[in-house]
DNA sequence: CATGTATATACACATATGTGTATATACATG
DNA sequence: CATGTATATACACATATGTGTATATACATG
């Protein structure tokens, strides 16, 4: 029923965020992926599958091989969706002030980097 | 370590989906909140919670009522990320053809719509 | 300070989830 | 068809997680 939510929870492990990093390049058979990952094989294949569930990852086989590549639709959707909340900022300048950011800022990472 | 994991397993949750996008018209007291919401109030801070040390809401003290409202940042840092997909397809016409897509047709809600 | 309102948190519990092991399935090759 | 390679899936298990109940904390009011 929930679309975004379904996105949202594919892309909310590491090992999934990892796989469809390493996918950013193209497509990537299942046994590429284990290369690059720390977990077994039936992991990574479960892994795809909940990726494939939620739109973000297609299957292509090519003999023995599975080939997964991203789906530009799940992206399409996930960029869709935080557009709806950039309205919300638009033209609104931050009416809660700098100080009540101090209070955020031990828990705020907005900066740091990772893929 | 993985900011965006945060980001996107804050988002995981049906329950913090929608309190996300009741936020989405500006700062909501966590009772507010609740009457919206079919789950008890301590499950609506703990979500409020979770997702302020997601960095997506910050909370403001009013009297004895805490007021949440949605951090501009988090956004940023989703769109910046999904953006960086974008180059994925970008003038890179989809080589793996239509007939893949109908195979994935069963399971694509992409067309769907939430909140 | 006693009482009420608003919110957060500790606790217990049922369920969901990620993982490895073992195995099944599918294709390729000789 | 026997064997090897590539991947998916069933199973068991430990851990994470969402939920309600009860309670603590903080502020407001008289």
């Amino acid at each position: 029923m929930e679309t975004h939510t379904a996105l949202f929870h594919a892309l909310a492990d590491p090992a999934r965020l990892r796989i469809v990093a390493a996918m950013k390049s193209g497509e990537c058979a299942v046994g590429d992926l284990v290369e690059r990952m720390d977990i077994h094989q039936s992991g990574v294949s479960r892994h795809l599958r909940i990726l494939a569930e939620a739109g973000i990852v297609r299957m292509r086989p090519e003999g023995q091989k599975r080939l997964y590549s991203l789906r530009k639709e799940a992206f399409d959707q996930l960029e869709t969706w935080v557009a709806g909340y950039r309205r919300h900022w638009e033209a609104r300048l931050d009416r809660f002030g700098a100080a009540l950011e101090h209070r955020q800022a031990t828990s705020d990472n907005s900066t740091k980097e990772s893929s």
